[in-house]
DNA sequence: GTTCTAGAAC
DNA sequence: GTTCTAGAAC
């Protein structure tokens, strides 16, 4: 484990001297918890109190409110607590980690991820356990929680994750809470290389990369200096280790940052495009591995279209930057992209309010960026950018990953605002130009800070995939090559890199398409429906309604237009609009129908950007995906993946555009598998299917805009829960 | 679209 | 040995 754990001392007479912590242990029975405990207690000189579920009934097994009345106890008592039960998934984790609000103190956790034949063998071996837990029902039981095993994440509320995965790893991590005295404090983040001892999937290995995070002295004293720890991510990232769904380690630094100046100060939207590109191109290769993200809140953003068409021209590596359409303070819940750095169109006082993306930014991280600003600048020039770390309680950084708030002001051309230009466009590119300049320096600098000092280099391994026996697999060998990265307007995703060539950018293509004989199917059904009585349910002048005869989910319609020559998305144009819209209709109602019979079930409506089968047809399809005919990879994914159209969006398209965006490159159907609720991943489709079945959490804000989801108001507030 | 099946993964 | 994927055939 190359981790840089290093313990801040804290100055002298500094406040919260002698700050007890709550360090939850998470590991199956025979992962060596209890000896963990012991250990840090026998060495360490600050005052411990062990919390063991299975001795704190007088010796005996209690319960979990037991261990949480003697946490709290002690934490008043200024004991730090180290919590000895398994601790395998969050919900059992989430009342120890709330004592960090009731007592204002950080929660740590310790995962002993060691190979679950080593913690069966000890808990079978041994004799005499506290919890009773030895001999032969120990294998089942240590087997049985590890497939429940939900490994920990900094969104929980941990200020510090530790990964052991072998006996090193432990004592490394027992010499470091051990040499705690009573003042001392550990650096936040995630520490220690989670290797997977569970099949390996490629897909979701393309999404593993690095991101670093600040360090952190305690809860309310953030560190000037960025460090050398590196954050949870679940989405993006280059490498790393798949279990059960839950996948940890970072993601590459990247910075996620809106159009400056082009809103509120009335810089022209072409000139602002422009500098853009030319800046990006500037610094994309001194960003080391880090990634740019322009980000806009609106859908068909000018800027965002007008930066993308010049970056395309500039043929800038699409991997390094491209542009993103969502909230920039939620880019990791509502949108699956994770950056740790983002960037605040500021004003000069560098004060909160005011409206727009700095309106926004203070009120998502809360008082604490305000707080850890005006510890660097009072002001900002226009053309000035300057970084602030995000101290770890800001929601900012537990629940988005953000580590750092670049604020950069830019030039004003409103005559309403400070500082106006008055239309001089000559200082204004100049300014403009400064400005992205010095927020993309100040951005690479975050990312040599952190590189210099990461506990995970890639260099042995970069652009490889680390299989479970250790050995380095070069990807190039496998099928997988798109590289899936971020949402795009209508989707979660777009492809990155030259998939987007062929795929989201992709308007129309060929219209003609080989269709198979047994692809014909619809197309006779809508030709001549009334020879069809058994498949019809609804038989209408434009469109025909029938049940998919492999439903995908618990209810699963076709609505298909009677059209000929309209075989699939590529053939829609501005003319098939009211077609178009009376599928949709049609496809609201039958969804509306079904909802009224059961208002548990949510239905999306959409196409396919390349079916299987000729004849336009809009699916209309509830979210549950339970059914037997969801059988493999490319079932889910279509679906799941950018490669469903929404009907919304596609309507959209065509009023606006005259044609629908088709994303039908073959990369998306080898996207991962993920919950299309909270966008877990799982390494095949058996476990995808258990964990939706019970997954309840909402869906991803993008899909709940512009009424993409049908679903009963009550079932929407509950979902919303 | 599905079914079948070889062979990879576990 | 069983589970799972992915390509070929239809």
């Amino acid at each position: 484990m190359e981790v840089d754990d290093e313990i801040i001392k804290p100055k002298e007479n500094e406040e919260d001297i002698r700050k007890p912590i709550v360090v939850i242990l998470v590991g199956a029975p025979g992962s060596g918890k209890s000896t963990f405990c012991d250990h840090v207690m026998q060495v360490s000189t600050r005052p411990w109190v062990r919390v063991c579920q299975d001795t704190i009934g007088n010796g005996k097994a209690g319960t979990k409110a037991q261990c949480l009345a003697i946490s709290s106890i002690s934490l008043k008592d200024g004991k730090s607590i180290l919590i000895d039960r398994c601790n395998l998934d969050k919900e059992q984790r989430a009342d120890f980690i709330r004592l960090k609000e009731s007592h204002q103190v950080d929660v740590h956790a310790v995962v002993l991820d060691l190979p679950a034949k080593l913690c069966i063998s000890r808990s079978v071996k041994r004799t005499g356990h506290e919890g009773n837990l030895q001999g032969g029902k120990a294998a089942a039981v240590v087997n049985r929680m590890l497939q429940k095993k939900e490994l920990p994440k900094l969104n929980e509320g941990l200020t510090r994750i530790t990964f052991c995965q072998n006996e090193n790893d432990v004592q490394e991590a027992i010499n470091t809470y051990g040499a705690l005295s009573s003042s001392d404090v550990l650096p936040s983040g995630i520490f220690g290389e989670k290797k997977t001892d569970t099949k390996v999937q490629l897909g979701i290995m393309k999404f593993l990369k690095r991101v670093d995070a600040p360090s952190k002295v305690s809860s309310d004293k953030a560190i000037p200096e960025p460090s050398n720890v590196a954050i949870n991510e679940n989405h993006h990232a280059n490498e790393c280790q798949e279990k059960s769904g839950t996948c940890t380690l970072g993601g590459v630094p990247t910075l996620a940052f809106p159009s400056i100046s082009t809103a509120d100060f009335q810089f022209n939207i072409e000139k602002a495009s422009e500098i853009i590109v030319e800046t990006v191109e500037e610094f994309v290769n001194k960003i080391g591995n880090g990634r740019l993200v322009l980000v806009d809140i609106s859908h068909g953003s000018k800027i965002l279209s007008l930066v993308k068409s010049k970056a395309a021209i500039k043929n800038i590596d699409p991997t390094k930057f491209f542009t993103f359409v969502g909230d920039i303070t939620k880019l990791h819940s509502g949108g699956g992209l994770h950056c740790n750095v983002i960037a605040n169109a500021a004003n000069w006082r560098l004060k909160p309010g005011g409206g727009g993306v700095n309106a926004a930014i203070y009120d998502a991280a809360g008082p604490d960026l305000d707080i850890a600003t005006k510890k660097r600048a009072g002001s900002l020039t226009p053309g000035k950018a300057i970084t602030v770390p995000l101290p770890s309680t800001s929601p900012l950084f537990s629940e988005q990953g953000v580590t750092h708030v670049i604020h950069v002001l830019g030039p004003n051309m409103n005559p309403k605002r400070p500082n106006c230009l008055k239309d001089d466009y000559n200082i204004g590119c100049k300014v403009l130009r400064e400005a992205y300049s010095s927020l993309f320096e100040n951005f690479a600098s975050i990312v040599r800070t952190q590189k210099k000092s990461s506990y995970y280099e890639l260099s042995n391994c970069d652009q490889k995939v680390r299989r479970e026996d250790g050995a380095c697999v070069n990807e190039k060998n496998k099928k997988f090559k798109g590289s899936i990265e971020v949402s795009e307007s209508n989707n979660l995703y777009s492809v990155d890199g030259k998939q987007n060539a062929t795929s989201s950018g992709k308007k129309g293509g060929s219209l003609n398409k080989d269709w198979g004989s047994w692809a014909q199917a619809l197309h006779k059904i809508a030709m001549h429906p009334e020879k069809h009585k058994n498949d019809v349910i609804e038989i209408l002048d434009d469109v025909v309604v029938l049940n998919d005869i492999y439903p995908k989910a618990q209810k699963h319609l076709l609505v298909v237009a009677r059209a000929e020559g309209l075989d699939w998305l590529a053939n829609v144009s501005q003319e098939h609009l009211p077609i178009l819209k009376t599928m949709h209709d049609v496809g609201v109602k039958w969804a509306r129908t079904f909802l009224k019979e059961n208002q548990s079930l949510v239905f999306r409506l959409g196409y396919h950007s390349a079916p299987s089968m000729r004849q336009l047809h809009l699916h209309v399809i509830s979210q549950d995906f339970d059914s037997k005919h969801l059988k493999n990879k490319k079932h889910w994914n279509s679906f799941n993946s950018p490669f469903f159209r929404d009907s919304v969006n596609v309507i959209q398209e065509i009023s606006e555009e005259g044609k629908p965006t088709l994303n039908d490159d073959e990369k998306f159907m080898s996207m991962e598998l993920r919950c299309n609720r909270c966008r877990s991943a799982h390494p095949n489709i058996p476990r995808l299917k258990s964990h939706i079945t019970i997954c309840k959490l909402p869906f991803p804000a993008n899909l709940l805009q512009n009424d993409r989801l049908l679903q009963n108001a009550p079932d929407k507030d509950a979902n919303a829960c």
